[in-house]
DNA sequence: TAAGTAAGTAAGTAAGCACTTACTTAAATT
DNA sequence: AATTTAAGTAAGTGCTTACTTACTTACTTA
């Protein structure tokens, strides 16, 4: 295997046993047993343990972040109601959205999390350059459907919290603390025309 | 100092531990070092580290979970607005009080978090005894508005986790991300105000 | 006052940790 | 064919970890 392969694939790995057992709980043995080389062969590629946890938050921070820009900007249905002020497609599309990113991304928001606790670099950059961008657009969304009489008068940043938190509480519940589903066990679709339902009655003027 | 007061005192010394650096990220020399002992003392009241975090499960498991009821069941405005239908009373008292317990116990949260990362005990626990039950409180409310023709038709199950999605990550967010609220500063009064009527206002009919 | 008991520790031990060294193999280049 | 280069490893290094042992101190009780 090529240097650059086998460096990517030591990453690759890294990242799945980081997210699962945290930076503390992750030893550079089982990195390396896991990419099925030498301990020694891990430290010619990066020099120290921080140093692979940095390029995986690098690596993860590039292709999520930004890279091809955000994932709304992305998503047509979206970006035609944002145009339209079609509230429902609008909000609907945003939790669809996001719930498959999250269901793609188990690992990255575990790591996200972990890192958040731990303080990590990898949560402040997340959240300064994503999340923010993410309440942004949102809330000038809102905004703008104050200043068209579509909604009524309310900090739009609180609607904002109230949304992602339905939808960042709905994924962690499947990811992390309801995995058998025994609270709620309902499709993404139909959870997501109900979120989007709510916020819309809930600030319609 | 007495044997049990120094067990109690290594108890909270090392659940604060535990709680800002995770199980792993934990050393028993740690502990005894903010305990003000020596590591053999700390093992003459805790066999092994596990035992220890095994303990701090235990107190946090019986004393936040249940030990003198639900804190919903402590908090009479709450229960005065659940016997008379008072929708703006119920979610707004359940917001604020959930708000306060969450801002009052970080320590608690953090230790929860890293158990559900970790997939230890505590998590489950919490998870089965406590919030299991703060569905059925929220839910069973619901589901008897919902029959008295004040909420429209919709899995209150789905309503619930908007409204804990709202509660729990708002709290995180103060806790965990946004730390320097530089996302959203307001007061949890106004908060909470809000979000009980963007959620009663989502489901009326 | 002598004996017993409980709180406490200094100085270990073996295993595990991040990281290094000195070496081998095999393919590409000269 | 000889030399260089890059992928790879076995066997370490010194330090830290969870946990133990053998001992001391201080208070209580017969």
């Amino acid at each position: 295997m090529s240097g650059d392969e086998r460096r990517d694939q030591i990453l690759h790995t890294a990242m799945e046993l980081f997210s699962r057992h945290g930076f503390k709980g992750t030893t550079t043995k089982m990195i390396a047993e896991a990419s099925g080389v030498s301990e020694a062969m891990v430290f010619r590629h990066f020099a120290t343990k921080d140093e692979l946890y940095g390029a995986i938050i690098h690596h993860q921070a590039c292709g999520a972040g930004e890279g091809e820009g955000f994932p709304w900007e992305q998503c047509p249905e979206l970006m035609e109601a944002w145009k339209n002020g079609d509230d429902f497609a609008f909000f609907f599309n945003m939790a669809r959205m996001a719930m498959t990113k999250h269901r793609e991304d188990i690992a990255f928001m575990r790591l996200l999390m972990y890192s958040a606790l731990e303080e990590h670099e990898l949560a402040d950059r997340f959240f300064r350059e994503f999340v923010s961008s993410g309440y942004d657009f949102i809330g000038g969304y809102i905004e703008r459907r104050q200043k068209e009489g579509a909604f009524r008068e309310v900090n739009p940043r609180i609607v904002v919290r109230a949304f992602m938190g339905m939808l960042i509480h709905h994924s962690l519940n499947d990811i992390l603390w309801d995995r058998k589903r025994t609270l709620l066990d309902a499709d993404n679709e139909e959870v997501a025309r109900e979120f989007a339902n709510i916020l819309i009655d809930g600030i319609r003027n």
